[in-house]
DNA sequence: CGCGAGCGTGAGGAAAGCGTGAGGATGCCG
DNA sequence: CGGCATCCTCACGCTTTCCTCACGCTCGCG
């Protein structure tokens, strides 16, 4: 996570900088508004904190600015405790307006709270897909060469579950536990018995099954 | 742009009620958390604004139930000022905290702010069509070969549901909850007997239908 | 070359899930 | 008060799914 910090008070920026760099955010920073926006330009980062009060160019025209050419959310940090002020910034485009002095911890809650609600736009990992099979995790749908396979709920957990590990090995236990909620090892007979009708429905030669892979002894992997 | 306020203060809900109204936005309300919640389920609000104080069930709880099947922005209004407050509703799921008193044009900003960047993010399409039918989700019209097709509130609900996520799966918790607000998952006769309508109305052969499927053990699907 | 362990797969019965018709309960409106 | 639309309960028959059992196969090893 990149974060781009727009301050010219060096010893504010130096504080945010050990404070953020110690929750794992990625920090660059800008002196003014200018430097701001040609580093944003440059740093893409994937969220922006900025400052009202810098020389040479309004905080107002800074966000502007940005919002012409990126989405990132966008945090005002200011000292202006006018709502008037607020309401301009927040018009601007920017998503959050905290007022100085802060707490650092409300700080980070709010960055959590923004980049959580940007993440799942970003980066959906909400499908993968092998050979000409496509598993769609969240409408929960399979499709095979774009027709749609049916499974039923047992075969459908089991392929969640080894898709959500992908090129993982899942352990016959996992599987056990996951789908009956039981710990018994005594006997594996269902775990053969879908695994079967699976790669009947998803390979091409179930004989000789190329994604839905048996580790002998241990469990079964799906390689994309 | 609709509204859902949880507060428990009957004179803030009135002023809130006016002004937000004034502003074009449709506003529900409800006194406590679990009304808060069923509301929800009920209304399908875009925004939420949540009191922390409420009587009965905190309202970090109200937030982790929300989160649990909903994803509209939740802007928490508190008297509670205490950066530990914040950090807790922030991180329980909250997009945005605002402390009493509040002026309103701040919060108007900040509805702003949320609806802008949840927007491009939730609009589904308007209307969407299968068969020989067209579900038109703004206008919560149906029509068939042209003609229009009387369905009852609940019917309709269900069938929204369905158009609302085209191609995925809906599980019968998620319908219940939806239309009847509860988490039972006991007896599931409503939902076959309101698919077997929707289909005697909406499918070209009732008994083999070719869009509103049924995934056994798990719930229903509606494919294009 | 025989053997045992682990695995794949077919068949079939038991159990759970589903569709649907009939009909009672409830609320609304003239 | 009576008609009407809607919601919900109940019961029955049918379909799908789950699981057991049995058997054949492969592979490593002595």
């Amino acid at each position: 996570m990149k974060l781009l910090i727009a301050d010219d008070d060096p010893q504010l920026v130096r504080a945010l900088r050990i404070t953020l760099a110690a929750h794992g955010y990625e920090v660059v920073a800008a002196p003014d508004g200018a430097a701001a926006i040609a580093l944003a330009a440059q740093a893409h980062p994937d969220i922006v904190l900025l400052d009202l009060g810098m020389p040479h160019l309004d905080g107002v025209q800074v966000i502007h600015a940005l919002r012409g050419w990126m989405t990132a959310p966008i945090i005002v940090v200011s000292g202006r405790t006018g709502s008037a002020d607020k309401v301009e910034a927040l018009d601007a485009g920017a998503d959050d307006y905290v007022t100085k002095p802060f707490q650092m911890d409300e700080l980070l809650a709010r960055l959590r709270a923004l980049s959580r609600r940007s993440a799942p736009a970003e980066s959906g990992e909400a499908s993968i897909a092998f050979g000409d099979v496509t598993v769609d995790l969240v409408a929960k749908a399979v499709s095979r060469a774009g027709a749609h396979v049916h499974l039923t709920p047992t075969e459908w957990r089991m392929l969640e579950h080894l898709a959500r590990h992908p090129g993982a090995l899942v352990t016959r236990q996992e599987l056990l536990r996951e789908l009956w909620g039981t710990d018994q090892v005594s006997d594996t007979g269902y775990l053969r018995l879908y695994m079967s009708q699976l790669r009947k429905k998803l390979e091409a030669d179930p004989a000789a099954p190329a994604h839905l892979l048996t580790e002998q002894g241990m469990g079964y992997r799906l390689v994309v």
